[in-house]
DNA sequence: ACCTGAACACCGTTCAAGT
DNA sequence: ACCTGAACACCGTTCAAGT
C-alpha cells in the first residue's frame, strides 16, 4: 500500500478496501464563529500560530478545511478576531481605578504586558493593529483619566498617551519576540557574548571586553519597569509645574 | 493544451513539441552566498518579505531554485545572512562619536530607526535577534562608552544599555509594523477613531468623546524622540548625582 | 563538486457537487 | 444554506541523477 503516495488519486477505492468511511458529517449549522475561533485559540496555544491551519482546524473541529470559508472571509480575518477575542478573556472587564492615576498607568501597563506574554506567539500581530473595539476605548479613556488626573492638558495628554502606550506595546512585543526564539537558541545567545568578550581585543573594544560577561538578557524584567517609572516621573514634573 | 495543469507530469514532451530547451546551465561556481544574498535582498525589497521564495530567487539568478540549499542550510540562515548584510550597507564602518555623549546617543538611535524604518519589512525579524557579529558590537562599545562618559558606573550601565537599546529597537519595530500595514487600512484607521469618538456616550467616556478627533497615529515621528530624551535626561541625572 | 529534476509533504483558496 | 471533495497554484525541503 503507498501510503505516502501524494495527492491519492484512489482515495475512495482505498477507504472502500480498509473499510473506513467518511466520518460523519458535521450536523448543519454546528460551526459558527464562536466554536472556530475558540478551536483556533486552543490549536494556536497548543502548537503556535505555525501550527494553525485551516487543516487542523478542521481535523480538530471534525470537519471539512475549507468549511471554515462560510464563516471568515480568509485567513487573516479568523486571526484580526482571535486577537480581540483574547483581548476580551485577558482583561475581561473594563480595570478598575486604584485612585492614585500614577498606580493605575502601572496596573494598565502591567495588564497589557502580560496579556502580550501569555500570548507571546501574537504579539507582533498585535502590537501595531487597533481594533477600535470597546475593549481598546475603554483602555484608552482609563489611560486619559489618569493623564488628566495628573495634571497634563489636552495636548500633551494625547502626546503622553501615545509614548505610554507605544512604549508598553512595543516592549512587550520584544520581550514577547524574544521569548518565541527557540529556546537553544537564547541559551547560546547569552553565552556567545561572553565568548566574544572574551575573544575581543582590549584595546579597540575595552569596555565590552570588560562587562561581555555581565551583559543583561534582551528580556530582563527590570527594564520594562525601569522606562515606565521614567514615564510617570515625567508626566509627574509636568503636571506639578502647570499646577 | 491544459496549460495550468498541475505538476505537468509531461513537461519533457511539451517542451520538445513547442522547441524550447532547458536554460543554458549556470556555470559552475558562478554562485556563491554573496550573489544569492545580494538576489535575494533585491527582491525583498522589491516584492517584500513574502516575495522572497527560493523559486523567486531561483528565476532571478536563472538558477534552479534547489540550486540555494547547496550555499544556505535553509530559509531562516539565509535571512539572518540577510539581516546582518543589510546592516553592514545601512551603517557601514562604525559610528564617529561627536565629542558630546548626549550626541552620541542621539546620533546612534536614529541612524538605528532609520535602518529599521528602510527595511520596514526586516523589522520584526531584527528587533529581538543579536547577531554577535562585528557590527554589533561596535554599536554596544559606542553606547557603553557614552554612558561612562555620562558618570554611569558598571551597574548602571549594563542596565541602562538594556532600556536604550531595547527601547530604540522596539519602538523602531513598532513603527516599521504600522508603515508595512496596507496604506488604505491604516486610513480607515485615523478616521475611525474620529467617527468612534463622536458616536461615543460622552458620559462613559467623556475624554475620548473630547480627544478623539485630536488622536496621533501610532508611528507619529515626536513620540520617539519624547522617550528618547526622558532617557538622556534621566542618564544625566544620574550621572550628575555621582559625581 | 555543483547544479538540475522530480518528488514529497505541506499550504491558502476557489468552486462545483452533494445533502 | 451549509458542508464536502477535488482541484489549483503555490510553498520549503530532500535526494537521486546529471555534468
Amino acid at each position: 500500500m503507498p501510503a505516502n503516495a501524494p495527492h491519492r488519486p484512489a482515495k475512495a477505492a482505498t477507504k472502500a478496501a480498509t473499510g473506513a468511511q467518511s466520518p460523519p458529517r458535521r450536523p448543519r449549522d454546528s460551526l459558527n464563529r464562536a466554536v472556530i475561533l475558540d478551536a483556533a485559540i486552543r490549536i494556536a496555544e497548543r502548537d503556535g500560530l505555525d501550527g494553525l491551519t485551516f487543516q487542523a482546524l478542521g481535523k480538530d473541529l471534525g470537519a471539512h478545511a475549507t468549511a471554515m470559508y462560510r464563516h471568515f472571509r480568509d485567513k487573516d480575518e479568523l486571526l484580526l478576531e482571535m486577537i480581540d477575542e483574547l483581548r476580551e478573556r485577558s482583561y475581561g472587564g473594563a480595570l478598575t481605578s486604584t485612585g492614585r492615576w500614577q498606580d493605575d498607568l502601572r496596573l494598565q501597563a502591567h495588564s497589557i504586558r502580560e496579556h502580550y506574554l501569555r500570548y507571546a506567539a501574537f504579539a507582533q500581530q498585535m502590537a501595531p493593529r487597533s481594533t477600535h473595539r470597546s475593549m481598546e476605548i475603554a483602555n484608552t479613556e482609563f489611560a486619559l483619566s489618569a493623564l488628566a488626573r495628573a495634571g497634563l492638558d489636552d495636548d500633551e495628554s494625547v502626546l503622553y498617551l501615545r509614548l505610554f502606550g507605544n512604549y508598553i506595546r512595543a516592549m512587550s512585543s520584544l520581550e514577547a519576540g524574544v521569548q518565541s526564539l527557540d529556546p537553544g537558541l537564547r541559551a547560546k545567545d547569552r553565552v556567545e557574548w561572553q565568548v566574544a568578550a572574551e575573544g575581543l581585543d582590549p584595546a579597540t573594544y575595552p569596555i565590552v571586553h570588560r562587562l561581555g560577561a555581565r551583559m543583561l538578557p534582551y528580556d530582563d524584567p527590570r527594564v520594562f519597569d525601569l522606562g515606565l517609572e521614567l514615564m510617570i516621573a515625567e508626566i509627574e514634573r509636568i503636571g506639578a509645574a502647570r499646577r
